[in-house]
DNA sequence: TTGCCATCAGACCGACCGGTACGTATTATC
DNA sequence: GATAATACGTACCGGTCGGTCTGATGGCAA
């Protein structure tokens, strides 16, 4: 599964054959096939961990600061991190549901799951803050570094995070008054 | 190639084979091959197009108001209307830069064009409008345009893109004074 | 020791992929 | 009416895909 993921995330889900996996992954064909039934089953498997991942960068996120405001921010700053790694692609869950397009899409349950997550960690900490309408503002701040990892990925500069963070930081202040 | 294009974005570029192009435009095999050598070729001619369409698109949104701030703003009123439309699937560029993914990518230097022209749209009216940081404003608004798209996408749900406009208003404000 | 079970290696299957070959029909040009 | 260009249909190519089958190997528990 690290191989898979490792791949998968590498160079999209549909471009890594199983060939290529259990090749790298030094296994044996069968015995990839007796744990999970098909590729799909493989990926799903894969999506859920990285959805297990992101919950725990969002903790990490939570322990950075001690005020809600510093909380939202810190989120950015992990942010800028990632996005600054030479093999940032942005999120998996999100790139998986642009690659298997389509209306019968198994990643995205898993990338809604993902937005809705981080727009209610975003949510919670606003309304702590006292901010005016912490859903919206929630749903913004989620745009916001969604929009960053394309333009960063896009682009290929990762000078784009460190903009989202002051626009998110200047959102913030808009809800404060 | 409308054909070609209508499919390409429906359900993504690698997930739609020559065959079914062939079928549904009623043209032969070999009459496609004469007009493009391969199906990359194929690929990129409807990227050319879709960033003609987008040139478009920003005309007719400088062309629906007068003053350079509403210029800005209506690019997100264009938005929202896109965003509704039933069979919306976020910018093809993007889409297809996520999905044919890895390194050796033959979409993105068009998203990459894409988001330069958006963002200097963005940028040329706040200069005008007197801005602060009209460049750095101009990537921050194709972030938040972006992200709306791939909001949008994901939750299913157009109401993002009027939280999206709003945020663009404040950000807006917030290099005004 | 015996039997079980996970793993291994790799041949194999049908389906589909992008792309080519080939021969025919239609249309326009002079 | 001959010529050339374009379009057509379809069989075919090699390669890759996800997935199955077989048979051997080795560790572990009863």
């Amino acid at each position: 599964m690290d191989t898979a993921a490792r791949l998968f995330y590498a160079r999209g889900v549909s471009n890594v054959g199983i060939n290529e996996i259990i090749a790298r992954a030094g296994v044996a064909r069968m015995t990839l096939y007796h744990h999970f039934p098909s590729k799909d089953a493989l990926i799903k498997a894969v999506l859920e961990r990285r959805t297990a991942e992101r919950d725990e960068w969002l903790d990490r996120a939570a322990d950075m600061a001690s005020e809600p405001l510093g909380r939202m921010l810190a989120v950015f700053d992990l942010f800028m991190e990632w996005a600054a790694s030479p093999d940032f692609r942005g999120s998996p869950l999100v790139s998986a549901t642009f690659e298997l397009g389509g209306q019968l899409n198994a990643a995205r349950p898993f990338a809604q799951a993902h937005g809705q997550r981080i727009e209610r960690y975003f949510a919670e900490q606003a309304r702590e803050a006292g901010l005016h309408d912490p859903e919206g503002l929630g749903q913004q701040l989620l745009m916001l570094l969604e929009g960053a990892s394309v333009v960063v990925l896009v682009k290929g500069d990762a000078k784009a995070a460190e903009l989202a963070k002051s626009a998110a930081a200047s959102l913030i202040a808009g809800a404060a008054s």
